[in-house]
RNA sequence: GGGCGCGUAGCUCAGCGGGAGAGCACUACGUUGACAUCGUAGGGGUCAGAGGUUCGAUCCCUCUCGCGCCCA
């Protein structure tokens, strides 16, 4: 017997061991099974589960165990990515803590230390995962750092530099002077800052007390300016175009030079233009042939390239004094405030550095491609549509991908070396000595690439390199491509368009069929949750407060297509009721002996409420399968709600109170089995939702040799369940109680008053059906009598439903101008409708032009509208005949 | 500047061509042998605004206003 309540903490931890200990998680590539794969998007090692997270990971599992119980053989494979920025930081801020650092370590002592680290804290996550429900398949566990994506980093490396899609370049870079690594364009975090804008005069060589003005918000930067840029068509500086203006403070001379870029509208119309400095400036300097000038060093401090009394200063520093010394010189024309966006790096925070420096790339425009057109042709579809156009829109304007970082951690890149400079690509540094000794005719030096690979690089390989590529194993053949990733839209750029580009290079095909792009979660009123706003909500409280299970639940019934998942404490604790509600509907089940038996044949059943709640619940279940297929998670978590508790624990439960309390005999066996029937079905539709509470319930109602919950198959009531004549019947009888608990609520009549019932104007079916229901309307309405009556007895108090009016006698209790106000009321209302559907009815064009069963959908509504009125206006003329 | 999305009950949101809905919150009543983490009932909305298409618009189209996000 099931206890009083339910209580996940006791349940939770105890159903997962079960679960993983059983292999019920794991794949068999020796399966006949088909295939059904999820490529987890591995977290960051150094996390820890976040709500992003818990939604994440809430729809793949319930997608996994879905699709598991529908017989698919299915792999959702997990791991971590070893994250090189963001682990360096975590490490060395511990050894900041013990007054060391990276550098005094030095790199192999650095590395066995991160190594050491990890195998303390990097499994944080994924015993977190556990918590969460999350049925992946353990056991093929990877981390991007591991031997074998180790080897496919290097293959892909390799290969792509033998076919001149990975090569060197000096280029800007996105520079963090402070961690002195290189970041990607999209680790680069643009925030508003209060600035200034500085507008500086430049003489015109030859032309005394003639000058050019430019404006800018780095004045630091003009030490290094190169060229002065005005718009070709600017009638104010037409004639300088040609002539050469003197750099202030550096006293070199730069020409002036023509460029569409210059915007006449914007300050004085002329610009500086520091090809070294600025992304913009440097694709002006490149139409133009301008020399480059690097004037800061990897700590954006002022190098030898700067005039002599600038160098060694820091940027900001060299700001203040250029400024002052421009000032000095009478050259500072104006300041003004100016709000600009700076670029900062979005995990150190630090204020990023346009730098050029020698860095690797990938040439992504070439890959880019194929991964269009993959998406173009179908053969990847994105949910909902419209993530294409983000899709599309970063590959065809993609940029030469920077994959070479300045770190420690990570895939260190498979390049040595010589002496001379050339440099040797090679999978192994015996093949890169072996070419260079056959290139110089002797062993030479090598020296290996301090540089590692962009996370994220090897990230792009998860979908087939976790399967053992480049080995063709059995895994490889059967799980590839994947049916469909799951992320949220922050990641498409970052690793969806990665996976694409590798997937189809290296595998002749897409990585998966679909890409499920789910919401951010926000928190109640709208905001992105973050630390400094203190607004986070912490997934793992949640779960010890409420329960894993109502936890996923909210997470679904709020997994809205395009729109954002705004999560409130009390929305959880709301679908912990639910959970509740559920336990003590099948504590209930149990104390009756309901349970699903043998042989039992939802076909051929005698009871109109059994035929009802079977066609309902194969309704639910069709619902619950649609809704899961198309993503719609909302859907199925609503469609359950409403059947378990609205019907089934609402109505279907107490109205069969009565058969089974009564006793043994048919009837009541028939009940029984369908209540186990239903009570089964919803634990295995709410399953991949609620997957403990469902198995814990499972548990108790299994028959012998039936396994657990997680791993049985997929209810399939087929569509004869469905029985319209026994849902119309039943769901009258709702209406019926619920119009004679609204008059007794109203008028105030106490709850356990029985009252007697009598019936008028009624039409034969709607009296058979309310003999056939009259236990029920006794026991849920708390009515008696059921005889026709001949007249109103006095305090009588009329409803009226399809086909007949309910007459409640209730004494000499009812203030009769009350009552004839309700009604006169329920007529106006009731006028209304037939009115307005009757104008739909005579209007010729609507006849013609709507279609046939909406025209004969409102005759009939016009037809019970108006049988109802006259009942209600028989009902108000006896009442004022009284 | 380019793109995407959103404005429906106090709040959070479904619905997206033919009866405006749910959950939460609120109000009243309630210990009927599963459930007070509950039950019964109730109040509450010119579906942002304007125009158009249509027999018919919350739903489709255009514009306006307001809000959010992404990219430059």
């Amino acid at each position: 017997m099931l206890d009083k309540t339910y209580e996940p903490a006791a349940v939770e931890g105890r159903r997962y061991s079960l679960w993983e200990a059983s292999g019920a998680f794991a794949a068999d590539p020796g399966s006949a099974k088909p295939p059904f794969t999820i490529m987890m998007p591995p977290p960051n090692v150094t996390g820890s589960l976040h709500m992003g997270h818990a939604l994440t990971f809430t729809l793949q599992d319930i997608l996994i165990r879905f699709e598991r119980m529908r017989g698919r053989d299915a792999l959702w494979q997990p791991g971590t990515d070893h994250a090189g920025i963001a682990t360096e930081i975590v490490v060395e801020k511990r050894l900041a803590e013990e007054g060391t650092s990276k550098r005094a370590l030095g790199r192999e002592a650095f590395l066995e230390r991160v190594w050491r680290w990890r195998e303390e804290s990097g499994g944080a996550i994924t015993r977190q995962l556990r918590r969460l429900g999350a049925s992946a398949d353990w056991r093929r566990e990877r981390f991007t750092l591991d031997p074998g994506l180790a080897a496919a980093v290097r293959r892909v490396f390799v290969s792509l530099y033998r076919e001149g899609l990975i090569y060197r370049d000096k280029r800007l870079v996105n520079w963090d002077p402070v961690l002195h690594t290189v970041i990607s364009d999209l680790e680069v975090e643009p925030r508003e800052a209060k600035g200034s804008l500085w507008h500086i005069r430049y003489p015109i060589v030859g032309l005394a007390g003639r000058f050019i003005t430019v404006a800018t918000t780095r004045p630091e930067t003009m030490l290094g300016d190169t060229a002065v840029a005005v718009h070709p068509e600017d009638p104010r500086w037409q004639r300088l175009i040609g002539e050469k203006a003197l750099l202030p403070l550096s006293d070199r001379a730069i020409p002036i030079i023509a460029d569409p870029f210059a915007d006449p509208k914007a300050g004085s119309g002329a610009v500086k233009i520091t090809p070294a400095h600025d992304f913009a400036d440097f694709e002006v300097a490149r139409r133009h042939g301008l020399p480059f000038i690097n004037i800061f060093d990897a700590d954006a401090r002022l190098n030898e390239s700067a005039p002599a009394a600038y160098r060694g200063l820091d940027r900001f520093e060299a700001r203040r004094r250029v400024v002052a010394d421009l000032e000095k010189i009478g050259l500072l024309e104006k300041v003004e405030d100016h709000a600009l966006l700076l670029p900062h790096h979005a995990r150190s925070g630090v204020v990023v550095e346009p730098w050029l420096t020698d860095q690797w790339f990938c040439d992504a425009a070439t890959l880019a491609g194929p991964a269009i057109a993959a998406v173009e042709s179908g053969q990847t579809e994105f949910v909902p549509r419209q993530w294409e156009n983000t899709f599309f829109e970063w590959l065809r304007h993609i940029e030469p991908w920077c994959i070479s970082r300045q770190l420690w951690w990570g895939h260190r890149i498979p390049a040595w070396y010589a002496p001379d400079g050339a440099v040797f690509v090679a999978e192994r540094e015996r093949e890169a000595r072996e070419e260079a000794a056959h290139r110089y005719g002797k062993e030479v030096p090598l020296r290996q690439e301090e540089d590692v690979l962009d996370t994220w690089f090897s990230s792009a390989l998860w979908p087939f390199s976790t399967l053992g590529w480049p080995q063709e194993t059995p895994e490889l053949a059967r799980y590839y491509p994947g049916d469909v990733l799951v992320t949220g839209f922050d990641i498409i750029f970052f690793w969806v368009a990665r996976m694409m580009m590798m997937g189809l290079k290296f595998e002749g095909e897409v990585p998966f069929r679909k890409v499920y792009i789910h919401a951010l979660v926000r928190d109640e009123a709208g905001r992105k949750m973050s630390k400094s706003r203190g607004n986070i909500i912490d997934p793992l409280k949640l779960i010890d407060r409420y329960g894993c299970d109502a936890l996923r639940f909210t997470l679904a019934a709020l997994s809205v297509p395009g729109r954002d998942v705004k999560l409130s404490e009390s929305r959880v604790e709301g679908y912990r009721n639910f959970a509740t509600k559920l336990w003590n509907a099948a504590r209930y089940a149990a104390m009756n002996a309901c349970r699903p038996a043998p042989g039992f044949d939802p076909r051929s059943l005698s009871l109109t409420l059994n035929r009802w709640i079977i066609g309902a619940f194969s309704e639910c279940a069709a619902q619950v399968t649609a809704s899961l297929e198309g993503f719609r998670f909302d859907e199925a978590a609503g469609a359950l709600y409403h059947f378990l508790w609205g019907r089934f624990c609402d109505w279907y439960l107490e109205f069969t109170k009565p058969l089974l309390q009564r006793g043994e005999d048919r009837a009541a066996a028939e009940t029984r089995a369908a209540t186990g029937f239903v009570l089964a079905g919803i634990l295995h539709l709410l399953h991949p939702i609620m997957p403990f509470i469902t198995e814990e319930i499972w548990d108790t109602l299994k028959g012998e040799g039936e396994g657990m919950l997680i791993g049985r198959p997929w209810p399939q009531p087929g569509p004869g369940l469905f029985d319209p004549s026994a849902a119309e019947e039943i769901e009258w009888v709702i209406a019926a109680i619920s119009a004679i608990r609204a008059v007794r609520a109203e008028l105030h009549v106490p709850p356990a008053a029985r009252v007697p019932l009598f019936l008028k104007d009624a039409e034969e079916s709607a009296s058979l059906r309310l003999q056939g229901a009259r236990e029920l309307f006794s026991r849920l309405a708390r009515v008696d009598g059921f005889e026709r009556a001949a007249r109103v007895p006095e305090g009588g108090v009329q409803a009226v439903v399809p086909g007949l009016t309910l007459v409640l006698s209730l004494g000499g209790v009812v203030d009769l101008a009350r009552e004839k106000a309700r009604l006169a009321k329920e007529i106006e209302r009731i006028e209304g409708a037939v009115a307005r559907i009757g104008e739909k009815l005579s209007n010729p064009q609507f006849i013609s032009k709507a279609k046939a069963e909406v025209v004969e959908e409102e005759r009939e509504k016009l037809a019970e509208a108006i049988g109802d009125r006259e009942r209600l206006k028989s009902a108000y003329h006896r009442l004022a005949a009284v």
